[in-house]
DNA sequence: ACCTGAACACCGTTCAAGT
DNA sequence: ACCTGAACACCGTTCAAGT
């Protein structure tokens, strides 16, 4: 049942940049940083690799425009709850979705915020923190090393959670994952390692966001405690 | 002025996986991830690829030895202090400090607590803060968040300094490259970026190690607060 | 201006052959 | 048991040649 071809239709098939993050950002999703090669993306556009460095100096920025891209629209949401500390969740969890749909994008981050910190990503997500921290009451003195540590504390542990989820992503089974860890962790010398034998049963049937959420509240409340 | 070789002196050229790992560390160390190739490795060794591969199964597990062999000295120091508050300090800095002298160790981190949750390397750093969040008096039901999240903040911010730190090598001076990152928030604009630009000033010149310490001060009163 | 595709230097890994 | 080194499949990047 072929439609006729409405004659305002653009040609969409034309090669863009954008079309090549897009490919970029659906292949480092599907197969992970490794997954990310010229050929592959040369098959998926039906192009040669010639075609791409025209549109794209290098790998790296393939990388950087990919992270951008899936950065703006992860915090381009903005919040809808009133108060500042409901704000910060927003944003945080905003940015844990992100990186656990898409798990490479937490080392991609540290890269652009270390390697390009006068590009866009990094201002504008020490924008979406900073401008909350500051709504918080903290004084001034204390915005830039109070938003620091919501950064790394959401980069850490969203990294991490991304990275636990790829690997439990090749067991059959999430609980039973987390249980024969959770084992492995109670057959461990009880005089070398008291506490991950003592906690090993809390790793079974644990939530992932409610820790993450729970661990933002820490550093929200020692924030909050130096106000 | 030659010295006669000792009877006593055992060979100590031969192949070894310590070796081995050692040649990768210092190689890690020296170059990052990318500077760890096979070839430079049976350069440095003066070997060929099939002897590594007869002590290694593959590059993945000699970056998970590496990991462990740099991590295992990292905690081995223990720690000096009375109070489980100082103590936790002792052993985020060790780790904090060991990253800094090896940017590769974040990202590799990650990797082997979520690959190889069941290996030795996962159930010592837990251990490692986990006994000194129970000796803070927090209750039983709340040591694996609290302990998850001064982790998960610990290498986020660890992570995050490293690598701010080899792009910072390429630079002249760091004071220099600071002020540059400055000047170019305080040109964001206005409306854009109003914490961006507010905060400009405060980067330049900031301690990293300092602002290290302030979070983690953050999760620990957080953590404390919940007790 | 934009694309093709062969060519290059490099990478991790294998394996038959040696000692 | 341990090592050699050629060979393989793959990688990112370049570039002369096309349209």
């Amino acid at each position: 049942m072929a439609t006729r071809e409405q004659r305002s239709q653009r040609r969409t098939d034309g090669l863009t940049r954008e079309r090549i993050v897009e490919t970029a950002v659906a292949l480092l999703d599907s197969a992970g940083a490794r997954g990310l090669t010229f050929k592959a993306l040369t098959e998926r556009l039906a192009t040669g690799p010639g075609a791409i460095y025209w549109h794209v100096p290098n790998k790296d920025a393939l990388l950087a425009a990919a992270t951008e891209a899936v950065v703006s629209t992860a915090l381009a949401a903005g919040t809808t709850a009133a108060a500042p500390r409901e704000q910060v969740r927003e944003v945080a969890l905003g940015l844990f979705d992100a990186i656990d749909e898409h798990p490479w994008l937490a080392a991609q981050l540290t890269a652009e915020l270390s390697r390009n910190p006068r590009g866009a990503v990094t201002p504008r997500i020490y924008d979406s923190f900073g401008r909350r921290v500051r709504a918080l009451g903290v004084p001034e003195s204390g915005w830039f090393t109070a938003t620091s540590a919501l950064v790394h504390y959401v980069l850490g542990a969203a990294g991490q959670n991304a990275a636990n989820a790829v690997a439990a992503d090749h067991e059959v089974d999430r609980d039973e994952f987390l249980d024969s860890v959770s084992n492995a962790w109670e057959a461990l010398d009880p005089d070398d390692f008291p506490f991950a034998r003592a906690v090993a049963d809390q790793l079974r049937g644990h939530d992932d966001r409610r820790q993450f959420l729970d661990g933002l509240d820490f550093v929200l409340t020692g924030i909050a405690a130096g106000r």
